[in-house]
DNA sequence: TAGTGGTCTAGACCACGTA
DNA sequence: ACGTGGTCTAGACCACTAT
């Protein structure tokens, strides 16, 4: 990645510079790399540094680079592929062998958007639990998941246990009812603060939204659960093998 | 949505500015509304208008607004729910009742990432076939679906009609074959140039990338499909029912 | 304390759609 | 021709991390 003029062309200086960089990412860095800070970078090019930098985030975006404040911008490993339930079998939250691991749980009232969606009414408390997913030792994914008290009646009594200790009771409870279906839904957002917090990123930085609703017997919607995947780091898979490894190699998103 | 002035706060002013706005959308704004244009709302908030425009950044991505160059920008309507697949049941692309649109065809030499996860060796041509996808009207997809010349072996001698004939012909002869499977994943990514014309926007848009692995008898691979969705527009559904109202109204995304 | 990325400013000009 | 959002500049200061 020597000193470069930009050549003067009709496509804007921060898409061609992102070609440019990510071609110098395939050819002569490996991952874990640092590169030269933003001011430096934008020198070489002979642009300013907002312009380099808007090429940075389309990388970031794409999963190619990691930039941490106070530190510098490293080259990303390939993003960690990170399975969403198997589409062939139905299990609840908090089965054996899940990925994730209970944070804790309070009962409050649910958000509206929730409310609708669970057919209870805005007025029911739902018991929220919160989880959190770690894959290689990185935080990947925080959950929020719904689950109205009337669908775990006899958990009325156990108030007592705060912390992760009342969201296993919760979880344990869940898996007395009969799972007769699941649906999905995963839309592109941005983290809250505290998912933000969460999952080691800054507010607004990019997250896949995955939606889940549990029905019961009778076609009743048992449980409903959002959870957060980072977006720079997450590929993620729904089948058998989490570990396809396709758009991987230098021509993954070339123009 | 007043002349205000933004809280001496510890959090960033975009960020904030992002909460503000998103409320006045929810309060005081209508679907498909026109906003006042960018001089005039950063001189509302007094800040600057890159600071503004960081903020309008991420209530586009989030599906709140639309910005189009010479036009303005308005409120965006709830995503469209799509349909990717109904997880219980695999079907080839091109199936009956699919709601893509063959665009053409070529035969050519596979990129390197896809001929790793077709195993047929790079030298092997495959057959392109360009899809796209159209719902409500709008464009939301655009697909590359790679089928090795020899998953359809009959095809050879109709290389004659060119563009969507071809393309048709192609998936018919894939539906002659079984299909024992698909694996599917998602993550994002930013469009091409190419597909941000198809989709109507910039290059570099965000996207979310579908990829789809078909197993024919034995395992094979018989053919990879690439789809890229807009994801501002939205919300890929994984269940029977495309129409889940989840994550819509005041709290969405509220912070 | 030094160096990094993150935020913010106040301008300028360009590309595009519409009238 | 005009108004819109999109790109770009050259600075300044802030927040964070490591030394």
């Amino acid at each position: 990645m020597g000193t470069q003029q930009l050549e003067t062309v009709p496509e804007p200086k921060y898409w061609h510079l992102r070609t440019v960089l990510s071609e110098a990412l395939d050819s002569e860095f490996s991952v874990g790399e640092i590169l030269p800070n933003e001011r430096d970078l934008a020198a070489r090019f002979g642009v300013a540094r907002a312009t380099l930098r808007q090429a940075l985030e389309q990388l970031e975006l794409e999963g190619r680079l990691q930039r941490r404040r106070g530190v510098g911008t490293t080259v990303a490993p390939p993003r960690v592929g990170v399975a969403v339930g198997t589409t062939e079998q139905h299990v609840w939250p908090g089965a054996a062998g899940d990925d994730w691991q209970p944070v804790d749980s309070t009962l409050e009232a649910p958000p509206a958007a929730v409310a609708g969606v669970l057919e209870t009414g805005a007025e029911e408390l739902v018991h929220l639990v919160r989880r959190s997913r770690v894959t290689h030792g990185q935080p990947v994914a925080a959950e929020l998941l719904y689950v109205p008290a009337s669908s775990v009646p006899d958990l009325s009594a156990i108030d007592a246990p705060a912390g992760a200790a009342r969201a296993r009771a919760v979880l344990r409870e869940l898996q007395r009812l009969a799972l007769e279906g699941q649906e999905r839904a995963v839309e592109l957002g941005s983290a809250r603060a505290d998912d933000a917090k969460q999952l080691d990123r800054l507010p607004g930085a990019p997250v896949l939204v995955v939606t889940t609703r549990y029905f019961a017997e009778g076609g009743r919607t048992a449980a409903v659960s959002v959870a957060t995947y980072r977006a720079d780091t997450c590929r993620l898979t729904f089948g058998d093998s989490g570990g396809v490894e396709i758009h991987e190699g230098p021509e993954r998103q070339a123009s």
